[in-house]
DNA sequence: TCTGGGGTCCTAGGACCC
DNA sequence: TCTGGGGTCCTAGGACCC
């Protein structure tokens, strides 16, 4: 959208550490890269055809996410926003599918720039699927009976399947089932015993029976993390509590920013997975804190703590990372008749901090024990502007 | 000599999603 | 030399309860 000049141009969009391809144009999937291909071995291939190259920009994404969302909001009386670029609606009521949804379709279109594709089916299993073929067919498609329906799935691949990875894609193939009709024809006995309670769902969704509700109410969620892959190997302790401590930190901005503490913080490391000549040491520890909390002291206390408990000197480390979990309400916190409780000072200067953040930007105010050098940062050599997020950034219009 | 039945909660690990 | 990050749900097994 922010660069015409790049539409029927090949283009691929790089994992965080510019990693892994994670996105690809139509153009540069014809020249053979294929999703999740790593960068260094594709690098040839993107220098012969001038493939362009982007590292990811999840800020700008998710911007031009909430507009397409708002934007879709406005057909359905439910709305469940499943992922940055999909969600479920509801379409109780609408009668005249047909000439509704690509109503609806050009609308988002033309309010966001965004191209769409809308499937429509009696679960959401076959609206995935249903989707998929809206693709070649002008971007909508509705599947509304019977007939239509079974036609939809005769020939559909089981391994794009909704619901169907590596390993159930493992059995199906030890059966000879290559479609979704095959599939769909086995008994649901089958289902149960080979993909318990997962495929007896699965099996119904497929016959049309809706077997995984439509949620709109904001579900209260069961974790936060933040993991992320150093730039180099980290095989000193020092090093790797410094890269805790703002994983910590970030989680702590995120917790405060939906307001709820934790009453668990994991902390785990892992080494190069890829590399078999690497002695492999994947530790984890999940530390329980005595009252709940969000406020960045107490959490980068913990994670430094057990990252240093995990540490084992001459490993490689790759990655490392935070999870919080048992998670409630700020305002609903537990305090303990035994324990000391600092009346919230901890917190008060957390909010301090993450108001001139705000301000003045991500990291003006951090902790000391994030250091300064930071050889593990991430790279992003090919970051894209902040179009609709940073005002240097803003297009201008002539 | 012979030792029940029905639960909950927690954690680790596996499968899947985008 | 270089291989992402953030989630959900389910199951099994252990520890505990009465």
């Amino acid at each position: 959208m922010f660069k015409p000049e790049l539409n029927g141009q090949p283009v691929v969009v790089l994992s965080n550490n510019d990693g892994c391809v994670i996105a690809r144009s139509e153009e540069a999937k014809a020249f053979g890269i294929k999703m999740g291909d790593p960068e260094f071995l594709v690098r040839d291939l993107i220098k012969t055809y001038d493939i362009k190259v982007f590292s990811s920009n999840y800020v700008l994404y998710g911007d031009m996410s909430g507009r397409v969302m708002s934007n879709l909001a406005r057909w359905f009386p439910k709305l469940d926003v499943y992922s940055i670029d999909e969600a479920f609606g509801l379409l109780d009521g609408v009668t005249n599918l047909d000439t509704y949804i690509p109503k609806v379709r050009e609308s988002v279109v033309l309010n966001t720039g965004i191209p769409v594709s809308i499937g429509v089916a009696p679960s959401k299993t076959l609206a995935k699927l249903a989707n998929k073929l809206a693709k070649k067919n002008g971007g909508t498609l509705v599947l509304d009976t019977d007939d239509k329906i079974s036609k939809a799935v005769k020939d559909y691949p089981v391994e794009d399947l909704w619901g169907v990875g590596r390993q159930y894609l493992k059995k199906f193939k030890e059966l000879n089932i290559e479609t979704v009709g095959q599939l769909r024809e086995m008994p649901e006995m089958w289902f149960k015993q080979h993909m318990t309670i997962m495929g007896q769902r699965m099996w119904n969704e497929l016959w049309g029976r809706s077997a995984i509700n439509i949620d709109d109410a904001p579900v209260t969620r069961k974790g936060v993390s933040v993991s992320r892959s150093f730039r180099n190997y980290i095989e000193d302790a020092d090093v790797l509590s410094e890269a805790l401590t703002m994983y910590a930190s970030r989680l702590g901005e995120k917790l405060r920013k939906e307001k709820l503490c934790c009453l668990y913080l994991q902390v785990f490391l892992y080494t190069n997975v890829h590399r078999e000549d690497h002695p492999q040491h994947y530790p984890s520890q999940t530390h329980k804190l005595v009252i709940a909390s969000n406020n960045t002291h107490d959490l980068v206390k913990i994670a430094t703590k057990v990252s240093r408990m995990l540490f084992k000197p001459g490993i490689k480390y790759r990655k490392a990372g935070v999870i919080a979990t048992g998670l409630i309400p700020e305002n609903e916190l537990q305090y303990n008749i035994f324990d000391e409780h600092d009346g919230g000072e901890k917190d008060g200067i957390s909010k301090a901090i993450d108001t001139i953040n705000l301000a003045y930007g991500r990291g003006t105010i951090r902790m000391a024990s994030e250091g300064y050098e930071k050889s593990w940062k991430l790279r992003h050599e090919y970051l894209s502007k902040g179009y609709t997020t940073r005002w240097n950034d803003i297009i201008k219009v002539k």
